[in-house]
DNA sequence: CCCCAATCGCAACTCGTGTTGCTTTTTGCA
DNA sequence: TGCAAAAAGCAACACGAGTTGCGATTGGGG
């Protein structure tokens, strides 16, 4: 990671440090983090980690930013529904690690830190700006309608995530995923984001595509 | 509403006026509510807060209570498209009033504390547990295979709502509850949630009911 | 009608977060 | 090597949340 993004440096040195003790710490759980825990922890001054981060939530912005730049290469396998589970799966994988925690941590300090709010936000629309290649995907292989909302669906596929993690407490596990995913498939292959079929009667399995019956 | 629920006896009237109070501050953001500001405005010593309440988060729960005992009807139309359409306007609704902005503060301050954490699951389990008889209805009608898994369901229908509300930051409007519920139709239609059929190739559309090719 | 238990108000206090002014150290560069 | 700018350390402080002890008020039951 960068955690000795250039070993010179007392700067660089002061940041890698407080960062390091921030995973440590997140580890820890999330009620125990405070910036004067940090700064203890990392063995600086906290006025160093309010002046360069502002916040807590600044910390973990950073710590998040890391992942942001280390994109996981999005699934494409030549089929909607294996690359939209393996999407999922990548999804499971990120929401139960560090990430997991950086983002509840967040997404908690949001309604009361505007800049925290931001940063969840920012963070999800370059990942679902990613993630709907695998529905662009299936589009240009004729899978599913020119006029598919990509987005739309992978908020489907994406939210269950987020309820589990944010507010029931229930496990995200394999068998959780791969039944996202293949609601997310299933309503896409309905022509529920197809928005040729204008309102109600939405379920009737529209046949858009070839597979369905003849 | 239960706001003077015994017009004698102070208890009963501090209650009410920190709970009004409370509702009042809520309109303005979470970000402005804290328990001396509601203190001031129901003209009320903060200490009696603390006793009766413990927290900012228990007042919240008790407010949150208030709507859960007013439990709207499920719907049950006969038919589990219109149900499920219903019950995902009667979630917007529930979640862009006031009952929206208590789950926000709630949930964001899940994380930190334990009790906060419990009355959301709680509301939800509650919830959850009374949205799933549209989905047990459409299986008594033969509408859906037996072994469907119905809180499952419940769970995709209404996950998207709280990604909307919790992370992103998009309107939840009637089409979106509509495109919403028509998803958790296609994916229940398409045996996604009926483990009958083990695992992957989820998404061809097992034709287990009756209605759908010949 | 009066008294007792429960609850509220009040004021002082603790404690942790975040801020500020200043000094000291470090680092890049001449 | 020496110097100026930048960043870190340090100590004191402001501020608000939450706590505590005690006296005052209230309301129901004898």
């Amino acid at each position: 990671m960068s955690v000795s993004q250039r070993p010179g440096g007392r700067s660089a040195r002061v940041r890698a440090a407080v960062l390091t003790a921030t995973r440590g710490l997140l580890a820890d759980g999330y009620a125990e983090l405070t910036v004067e825990r940090i700064a203890q922890a990392a063995g600086v001054n906290k006025t160093s980690i309010y002046r360069r981060w502002t916040d807590l939530e600044g910390v973990l912005g950073d710590l998040l930013s890391e992942y942001a730049s280390a994109v996981a290469p999005i699934p494409d396998t030549g089929n909607l529904d294996t690359d939209l589970e393996e999407l999922a799966q990548l999804v499971r994988r990120g929401m139960t690690g560090e990430p997991g925690e950086l983002i509840t941590a967040l997404a908690a300090a949001a309604p009361r830190n505007p800049r925290a709010a931001q940063i969840v936000r920012g963070f999800f629309a370059e990942r679902f700006g990613l993630a709907k290649a695998v529905v662009d995907h299936a589009v240009a292989r004729g899978e599913l309608p020119q006029d598919t909302d990509a987005p739309a669906a992978i908020e489907v596929l994406g939210a269950p995530f987020f309820l589990r993690m944010l507010v029931i407490d229930e496990p995200i596990d394999e068998e959780f995923a791969r039944r996202t995913a293949a609601a997310a498939a299933a309503a896409l292959r309905a022509g529920v984001f197809s928005p040729a079929l204008p309102a109600s009667s939405a379920s009737a399995p529209s046949n858009i595509e070839g597979n369905a019956c003849p």
